[in-house]
DNA sequence: CGGCCGGTTGAGTACAATCAATTCTGGTGG
DNA sequence: CCACCAGAATTGATTGTACTCAACCGGCCG
C-alpha cells in the first residue's frame, strides 16, 4: 500500500527507482548497496514531522536533502492568486530537497505522518559525492523523478477534468506496481483539496469528475480512499498511455 | 540571444548549468572540464536535424543521450485526444535521451535546424559513469532540468491565460540571463503553435492573451519573435514569482 | 446534541475551446 | 520590383466546461 514504510527499512538511507537504460519488469529495485547505506547512516539524523507540518519552506537556506522512510510529503508553490499548487507526492524511498543557488526552490510539507533522514550538504559533498557508484544511483533516481514531473506537466495540460483525474488515478496505480504492492485496487491516500491541487482543478471540480466517471461505471469508490477501475477499457481511453487516437472521439450529445 | 552556438564551442560536449548548493549570480557556467569533454567528444558522434525532423519517438529503443551544439529541440507527447503536447524547450548545452526501461520516454523533434552530439549509452556506461567528478555535473544538470519542469508544471496549473503566457515569457527571460544573453527584450524563437503546445491551450487562445498583454500596454512586440517588458511591475504581478499576494485581487466589474 | 471538517451538490458566470473567416507575412517566380 | 501564393497569425461568433459562491450533507469529536 502506497505510503507505507520502505520495503528494506532499518539499514538506513534507500532509494528505488528504475534503471533508465536496463530493461526490467517495471518493479522498482533498491539502489543503494548495504555499505552505502551504511556510510549514508552515518552522517543522517533521523526526523519526524506531523501531519500538515511544512519541513521547509521556497527560498529557504538548502543545507540538507532528505530521505522519506515512511509517510506522504509534497513539495508546492503559491501561486499568483495566493493558491497552492503541488508539485509531487513523495513517499518511502523517495528524496527531496531541491535547491538552486542554495535556496529550496519549493515548500514541502508532510500531508501525513512522516519520518524521514536528514542528510547535511555539506557532509555529502564532502566525500559521498566522490563516490561514482552512489552518484549513478542518484542520477538514477534524478532520472525517475524528472518522468514523473514531466508525467504531471502532461496530465495539467489535459482539458477534460475527468481525463486529468483518470491519469491521477493512473499514476498512483503505476506506482503501487512499481512498488510492488497490491493492484487490485487503487489507494488515495490524499483527501480531495491536495488531489485538486495536484492536478490543478478546484475541490468542486474534483468532486464532479469522480461522480461522473463513478456513474459512467469507470470506477467505483470502496471508501474514501480506495477506488477500483471497473471498465479498464474507458479507464485507459482516458488515461490515455494507450496507442491509436487517431480517430477523434465523437462528442456525446448532451 | 537563444538558439545560438554554445559558449564554449568546438572543444566538445558541453553542459551548462548552476551548481544547486553553491550561490552564484544566476549565470549558468559551463560544468565539464576541458579534459571531461575531450573523454566524451571521443565516444560522440555529431548529428544535424532539419527544422521539423523527429530525432526520435516515445518508445523507441534508448541507445544514445544528446548533447545539443546549436538549435532548439522539444520533446513532446500525444495526449489523448491527439494533440501534441510540448514537454520542454532544449537550447545549446542541453541534454536530452530520458529513457525509462530502455525506451525513450518522449518523442523529441528539432523545430529549428540542430546540430547535437550524439552519445552512445553503451560507451557512457562503460567507462564515463566511473567518474565522480563528470557524475556529479549530469546530477548538477538533471536538477536544473528537474526544476524547469516543475516551472512548466506550475505554469500549467494557472487558469488564466494571460497568467500562463506571462510565466512563459518570463521563463525565457530568465533562461537568457541565465546563459547570460542580452535581456532588453525577450526572444521568442518558437511559433504561436509551438507556444500553444507548450503553455496548454489552443493557438487562438495564444494569439488573444498576447493581444490582450499588449493591449494593456504590459508588453509589446517588435516582430514576430520580439517582445518588450513594458509595464514590469504588471508583468511580475501577473507572473506571480513575486512575493505578497496576501489580498486576493478585486474582480474588475465586468 | 451541536459544531466542525471534509466532501458533495446546485445555480449562474466567466473564460477559453471550437469552428470558421480574414488578414498578415515571408518567400518565390515572373 | 511586384504579384502571387502558402503558411502563420489574428479576429469573430458561438458553445462548453470548469470556476465561483453558496447551500447542504455526513461523519467525528467534544
Amino acid at each position: 500500500m502506497l505510503g507505507t514504510l520502505s520495503a528494506t527499512n532499518g539499514s538506513g538511507p534507500a532509494i528505488r527507482a528504475l534503471d533508465p537504460w536496463q530493461a526490467s519488469d517495471g518493479r522498482m529495485r533498491q539502489l543503494l548497496a548495504e555499505e552505502e547505506r551504511v556510510r549514508l547512516a552515518a552522517v543522517a539524523t533521523v526526523v519526524r514531522f506531523k501531519k500538515g507540518e511544512v519541513i521547509y519552506r521556497e527560498g529557504d537556506v538548502a543545507d540538507a536533502v532528505f530521505n522519506i522512510i515512511s509517510g506522504v510529503v509534497t513539495p508546492f508553490r503559491k501561486g499568483a492568486d495566493g493558491a497552492e499548487h503541488m508539485v509531487a507526492f513523495l513517499l518511502a524511498d523517495d528524496l527531496f530537497g531541491l535547491a538552486a543557488e542554495r535556496r529550496y526552490t519549493n515548500s514541502v510539507k508532510a500531508i501525513t505522518p512522516v519520518v524521514a533522514y536528514r542528510l547535511p550538504v555539506a557532509a555529502l559533498r564532502g566525500g559521498l559525492l566522490q563516490d561514482a557508484q552512489f552518484e549513478f544511483h542518484i542520477i538514477c533516481k534524478l532520472c525517475q523523478e524528472l518522468r514523473q514531473v514531466q508525467r504531471h506537466a502532461f496530465l495539467l495540460s489535459q482539458r477534460r477534468a475527468a481525463t486529468r483525474l483518470a491519469m491521477f488515478l493512473r499514476q498512483l496505480e503505476q506506482l503501487e506496481f512499481a512498488r510492488g504492492d497490491d493492484t487490485a485496487e487503487i489507494y488515495v491516500p490524499m483527501d480531495r483539496s491536495d488531489v485538486a491541487e495536484y492536478v490543478g482543478m478546484t475541490l468542486p471540480a474534483v468532486s464532479r469528475a469522480f461522480a461522473a466517471l463513478t456513474a459512467r461505471g469507470v470506477i467505483a469508490f470502496r471508501n474514501r480512499g480506495h477506488v477500483k477501475v471497473l471498465d479498464r477499457a474507458a479507464f485507459d481511453k482516458l488515461s490515455g498511455d494507450d496507442v491509436e487516437p487517431r480517430s477523434r472521439r465523437p462528442r456525446r450529445p448532451h
